[in-house]
DNA sequence: TTGAAAGCGCTAACAG
DNA sequence: CTGTTAGCGCTTTCAA
């Protein structure tokens, strides 16, 4: 049924040694013979298999790609690039999802090793020293991407703590007196990999610390965090609300106008992320930018670099930008 | 450095047959020895080659899914459920973005194939009788989503032209003497498969002619359908635009937003699809439902029975719904 | 320039 | 219950 190299020999009575090197253009074939094995080979149907290939050449051409899931604007953002960016160099994508369940995610990392792959792009929800020593047994590249799980591994983002420092700066600067921090991944800390998420929380910590002292600061860590927003009284100082990403600033947006809230007249609102769908909601958030293409790109860039050049893991930190929206 | 049965038969003065025995739960081996063998394997840190194993089974429990970017919401949706869906039966997902390109589309495929996946899904955008009798040539199951090819490859998804239909009836219903229809993807009617939104059109023509003889009409092909928005003068009935994708319709409620046009007072908006992000705009726009999920996770069993059971194609079509917002 | 043979790691068939 | 052998389709020596 499927046509092969042996195949493919015998119909042109050759061997399947001269057969790989006109097939692979390699040298040491005379262009005679070259020139009817590609004819047969072409009129025969033939495919490479590239199973086989893998095999012996022990390289598949193959990434795995590890994320949470694609509802997340960010992820399927950063797909759409890495799958793009990876093609070009001709690498294929396996597409993971774990769907934020730390044991998915290890048989995610255990089944693609097994088929091979040639490294591993990752948001790890898992974190630990027994999670990095299990990653280093592995043998295998890999670059994180949102959350990092220490210098040892590839870690491609912006510096969030600076961007977050930034963001709270930008808000002071309007005048704001007051600041609700809402960042509900943080009540799951010590459970899971949330390392971007910190990173923020620490950039806000130092920016209402060290920028001025008498901002008043509350922060929901809350799941609900709706409905902690609610519990809230207003009172007379000038507030904004800052979320941790832009996710939680549209809900914060809708439960606001439902109430007849005006943003940002009675309140401001500061997102982060700067995810596609802002594009469709009034007022304008304003919101850091996570630049995803870049992330995505440099992220198989450098992926590619440690699988072809055996480079050495690297930190590399794209720039933010804070995007001004009538928000706040 | 890597292990492999042979190095645990010889670990164990066992025969590599023995292994695999023990290793793949098969019978015909002692308890006693199974248990041994098993033990070295754990403790030699034995990771099964799954391409080996592919290579002489012939099967490589991976599915090729080839759609044109995850910008759209549609196809990061879908993918989202289809990767749930396939590993969950064991499978993985090959992810390729064409970005509606059809040489990418057919390149794409090639290397599936060539990378011998167990099956393929995807919405096409190349149409034709030479690109049906290649991709069965191909002789790879095939499911297609979005796209129709024709009846020899299996479709999954709803009725466009009937939920069209009943889009437009349910306009009229609220009293609307005018139509606006927008649906930039018309104008590549004859270069690329649009097989989906030429059935809503269908659907569309049929409602207006059908339901009622003078209900104005005005269809806008335009990719840029914003300034040929821009260019129709207002007039005395009242007007609905009916958008064929709630991409279009975000876009539009953008534009009559930014030009004070009150929605619905003063004209309404109705889009297809329901795609998630339709949660934060307001008002909240009227829809047709798209069942992403349910066609995602339908197209993953269509293509397993096909794979398994060598199944025969054939058409899944699910229900969809039309979704009252406040647009319209 | 070409051919022959070995082997990637696994499974399957048959013999013992 | 276990071992041996052959082979999946390809690449890569090493000889000729």
């Amino acid at each position: 049924m499927t046509v092969t190299t042996k195949d493919i020999a015998e119909a042109c009575g050759v061997s399947r040694g001269t057969v790989d090197r006109a097939l692979n253009d390699r040298p040491g074939i005379n262009p005679e013979t070259k020139k009817q094995v590609l004819q047969m080979a072409e009129k025969m149907g033939y495919r490479p298999h590239l199973l086989a290939r893998s095999l012996v050449k022990g390289k598949t051409m193959s990434i795995g790609v590890i994320v949470f899931d694609l509802n997340n604007r960010f992820f399927s953002q950063l797909i759409n690039n890495i799958e793009f960016k990876a093609r070009e160099q001709g690498y294929f994508v396996y597409l993971t999802l774990t769907n934020k369940d730390k044991e998915i995610e290890k048989e995610c990392i255990n089944h693609l090793q097994n088929r091979r792959v040639d490294g591993l792009i990752m948001c790890p929800i898992n974190k630990g020293q027994k999670y990095q020593s299990y990653l280093k047994d592995l043998n295998m590249p890999v670059v994180t991407v949102g959350n990092k799980i220490s210098n040892d591994f590839s870690y491609v983002g912006i510096n969030d703590k600076k961007a977050m420092f930034a963001a709270v700066k930008h808000i002071i600067k309007q005048d704001y007196r007051e600041i609700i921090y809402v960042s509900p991944p943080l009540a799951k800390m010590e459970d899971e990999n949330i390392y971007a998420q910190e990173q923020r929380f620490k950039g806000f910590k130092a920016g209402v610390e060290d920028l001025e002292r008498n901002i008043k600061v509350k922060i929901i860590k809350n799941k609900k965090y709706i409905a902690e927003l609610a519990k809230l009284n207003s009172n007379r100082n000038k507030t904004a609300i800052l979320c941790s990403s832009d996710v939680f600033a549209l809900d914060v947006l809708k439960y606001l106008k439902s109430k007849n809230i005006r943003v940002p007249a009675d309140i401001g609102l500061i997102g982060f992320d700067k995810i596609d769908m802002l594009e469709y909601v009034e007022p304008s958030l304003t919101t850091v930018s996570y630049p995803v293409k870049k992330i995505g790109i440099t992220a198989v860039e450098q992926l590619v670099e440690q699988i072809e050049d055996n480079n050495k893991t690297e930190e590399r930190i794209i720039d933010y930008k804070i995007v001004r929206g009538k928000s706040l």
